[in-house]
DNA sequence: CTTGACCCCTAGAACGTTTTAGGTCGCGTG
DNA sequence: CACGCGACCTAAAACGTTCTAGGGGTCAAG
């Protein structure tokens, strides 16, 4: 060991011994004051604060955590380019704050697999997880149900050891094509998820909308990004065959969709209509505002919050098994209008 | 302790000591083989290993870090509603990955102060902190550096204890100046960050700019939000006086500007153009595609996490204590064009 | 046969907290 | 005076890991 060390340890925190020995008092005492608990003498409770403060003393969360038992952590994994999610995370937060919980956040990015991203949760041994729309396979799901308690947000899974809250997207998707349909508009094509979760839920909203109506379907494949729908409406010009209006799988797509549209010289909502989803809180400044169906991402993020809270309770709740359903509203702005064709 | 005690602590996860257990071997053996380090026979690896996924053991990283005495955790704030710090958490993620560093984000939102994130990563014993677009007090700022090696993202702020990764603001706003007066602009309006992160730069980047072309400056309040940049176009519309150019903070504070505009029924960029600040990737879905200052996040974050992990091991690097800057540069889309006045 | 080197393994201490079980005081009461 | 009680305090054990120090083998060399 010599001095210079090559990948020096950090400077040490300060500690509960330093405070206490500062102070002049036992480690005990000083966790007693520093929690707020009873037991301690008016003098001595100034006296450790003060040194405390002196000493920029933070508690250690994971020391506290290991000898509690437990970690009160609720894990979030979410996808970081969604703009949705980033509204659910905001009420996540505020809801676990108010039920005493502290938030771990666990993003998936192009580099970051969903499993590498449940797996650091795991290892910080968050007593919930709450998944925000999860790509991973049922059994996946399933599995990490099994390990503790899991509330899976935004996608359709039914399982025993999974908790779902979802909004109605049968029900979103019918409004958006009512909406459509009373301006006249007959020929209307879905740009879809893909793969994405609850995209096959839409999916089956459009179709069994379009049937109501007795109007053909169409179904472009789509995506959960601005690049999806981009590439969709290429795809549709291509072919030469542009419909009246189109229905995005969500918000981001349907940026996508209206980018493409507008590079080409096609004029919303007068040639096109265009409709997203999720009404995440840049949807109303797209230029034109965009026309979408409306899922509330705090009712969602509190839901999800006192689900995940009632399991790790252990609160056998059959409420829980239940799907959890928001109902989605739509907000008409200014990508849609009357059929001119 | 009765049966119904409420409040009932989690399961207990499967630990060390239980896969030692099963497997008939020391704990030590078990973690020797966790960590895949030397010293276990290839039947006891083999063996261990079995259990261990039997089992489904997931090392906790709390007690490791704690026995470590370090976490090996870089801490990260950022603004959850601000797009082009999504694109830093990805470029954090992927540098600190390679470094052998794990991640812990820390979300700003209404609710949750920037105090407060803070705070939490530093109850983490992170070992390090990037702050992305503080905008806390100098003085706070330097606290913090004072505690822990901080980097500060994307702000101006001169103090030895904190090292500074950041675009050339000023050259940004210049470039940008630059490209309009090209097209024939004089009436260069710029709707400022009010408070924000950088602002300062940015409105004496625009001043000198216009100064060096003989132009009369002329700024809006405005802010890093979307709303920021419709407030401030109504503000412009109400007093009647509606330059040619609009040179926006950022892109979402631009994309206020544009839905504003639009809604209003003048025509971008027939009649006003307008630039944006960022380039995050939904800056190129904005319908027209937003002409925008590009700042790399992904080496931005690069630079970040490189500063973050010299100052943990005390390579006293003087580099560290000059900004590190990134030069932007103008990507030119749907909304600049001719002046036509 | 001793020695030492190597390999595989384990006991036990440590990390920074919380908690349990108890200890010491001062004081009012029987 | 003895006793009990409350208020205040502390020693020491835990939590789940990692790490240090060392214990027992086996085997080759002296």
């Amino acid at each position: 060991m010599t001095i210079e060390d090559a990948g020096t340890a950090p400077a040490r925190r300060t500690t509960l011994a330093d405070v206490a020995r500062q102070a002049g008092v036992s480690t005990a005492l000083v966790s007693l004051v520093m929690r707020g608990a009873p037991g301690a003498s008016p003098a001595n409770r100034e006296k450790v604060f003060r040194v405390a403060r002196e000493l920029g003393y933070v508690p250690d969360s994971r020391a506290r955590a290991l000898r509690q038992g437990r970690s009160q952590l609720l894990g979030v994994m979410f996808h970081v380019q969604q703009p949705f999610h980033a509204d659910v995370i905001e009420g996540v937060y505020e809801a676990a704050e108010a039920a005493g919980y502290d938030v771990v956040l666990s993003a998936v990015t192009d580099s970051r697999s969903e499993d590498k991203a449940i797996g650091t949760l795991l290892a910080d041994r968050c007593e919930a997880v709450i998944l925000v729309a999860p790509q991973s396979s049922r059994e996946w799901l399933a599995e990490v149900g099994g390990r503790l308690p899991t509330v899976v947000l935004v996608r359709h899974v039914r399982h025993p050891d999974l908790s779902v809250v979802r909004a109605a997207d049968m029900k979103g998707l019918g409004l958006a094509v009512d909406h459509l349909v009373g301006l006249g508009h007959r020929r209307i094509v879905h740009v879809d998820g893909a793969g994405s979760p609850s995209a096959e839920q839409r999916r089956r909203g459009y179709r069994a909308a379009m049937a109501r109506h007795g109007l053909e379907p169409r179904i472009v494949r789509g995506g959960w990004a601005e690049i999806n729908g981009s590439q969709a409406v290429e795809q549709l010009l291509a072919e030469g065959d542009l419909p009246t209006a189109i229905l995005a799988f969500n918000d981001p797509c349907a940026n996508g969709v209206l980018s493409t549209l507008q590079r080409s010289g096609i004029s919303v909502p007068e040639e096109v209509s265009v409709v997203g989803f999720d009404d995440t809180h840049l949807a109303g400044f797209s230029h034109i505002g965009l026309t979408t169906v409306r899922q509330d991402a705090g009712q969602m993020a509190r839901m999800a919050v006192g689900r995940a809270i009632s399991l790790v309770e252990r609160k056998d709740d059959p409420e829980m098994h239940r799907d959890g359903v928001v109902v989605p509203d739509l907000v008409v702005r200014g990508t849609t209008g009357p059929c001119r064709q």
